[in-house]
DNA sequence: GTCTATAAGAAGATAGAC
DNA sequence: GTCTATCTTCTTATAGAC
């Protein structure tokens, strides 16, 4: 039916097991189910296909933090709930927040996309940058910084504390990009991950 | 002279700004200093010359580790090095480690085009695993269990340890590289970072 | 909007002289 | 081993009918 928004979605996972130039216009049309040439009709060029999904994210980011309403834009609230919660709930929050990551197709296909693309263009790197990394350690800094406040957790650094939390995820997440038979070792790895950081950070030392 | 050789140092850098596909024999042999069809002296045509980067790695991998003596295979003798050490001599050592995978032109470069191909090929992917999530981890395991063990540091596993450890250098690695301008930053976290490290895991709690 | 036909150009690779 | 000339194929994109 909306065939300018399937050649989008064909498009992306496409590029996202292949790269942008390793896939070609005939590709994505074959599996739109039309011919090559009607793509020119919804899109300009290649380029412009590639552009429309790089601009697509940015809304779909934004309707996210609020669908989730957990890692949203509100650490106030979101450390009100966090500082209520056992360690078991603390590692089911975090491993839904992790499989939902992983297997939701738009972000991984995108995640997976701008992996392969971060270094054709500056601008690319700077969306991975600010997606994977910066984003994600801000929000969390901000959101240990608060439960550090009210006595829940106890750290020196909060960046330090961010980035101990968010590291083991990013770096699971990646394994799993690469071979998805290795997600059920991730959970497992991830349990733990949180289990000791909760155990470490959890009750005043020394 | 070794026109062989500069082929694979030249396509290796570009291969690793571009990706594969985004570079023509032309843009290799143009660097070399030769026409693109005297290529065809040297390699079979433009996948062997990929082919004999990646195998040329493992050869260079192993040469590596024994120049390095640390980070080395032998993790007992690494550590009786670093059970001696105080925290500022653990963090010179992790920040040139670091540097030192950043920096090397080689593992650099190596690097960034395993990340653009990772998808593309499951031995790639296999391949990136292996360098840079499985390998140091196993490492780094065995070296925290023996200094578990010693009494140097305490922790429950030496798995989650490992990743607590490595994570952090693997995220600042792969934020230098899409953006070395970030180096100094990188640095100050790390340092954050294994301060904290040393922290959490170097006394007795509870 | 979709099609067929086709232009235009790029890129990998070979032939054969030097 | 390097060159020039060239072949072949692939790929993007356009023209124009339906």
């Amino acid at each position: 039916m909306d065939t300018k928004h399937r050649i989008l979605e064909e498009a992306l996972t496409l590029f996202s097991e292949k790269g942008y130039s390793n896939v070609f216009v005939n590709d994505i049309a074959e599996r739109v189910g039309i011919k090559a040439p009607s793509l020119y009709k919804h899109y300009k060029n290649k380029q412009a296909i590639f552009d429309a999904i790089i601009a697509e994210m940015h809304q779909r980011f934004l309707d996210q933090a609020q669908v989730l309403n957990i890692q949203g834009n509100d650490p106030f609230r979101d450390a009100e709930i966090y500082s209520g919660f056992s360690e078991e709930q603390l590692i089911r929050l975090g491993t839904d927040l992790f499989l939902y990551y992983l297997h939701d197709d738009y972000i991984k296909k995108f995640r997976k996309m701008l992996t392969i693309e971060q270094f054709r263009d500056p601008s690319l790197g700077a969306a991975y940058s600010k997606l994977y990394v910066d984003d994600p350690l801000t929000y969390q800094g901000q959101l240990l910084a608060i439960l550090v406040s009210a006595g829940v957790l106890h750290g020196e650094s909060t960046e330090t504390m961010a980035l101990h939390f968010y590291s083991p995820l990013y770096l699971l997440l990646t394994i799993c990009d690469r071979d998805p038979s290795r997600e059920e070792e991730a959970i497992r790895i991830l349990e733990g991950h949180i289990r000791e950081f909760n155990r470490l950070y959890g009750r005043t030392k020394e």
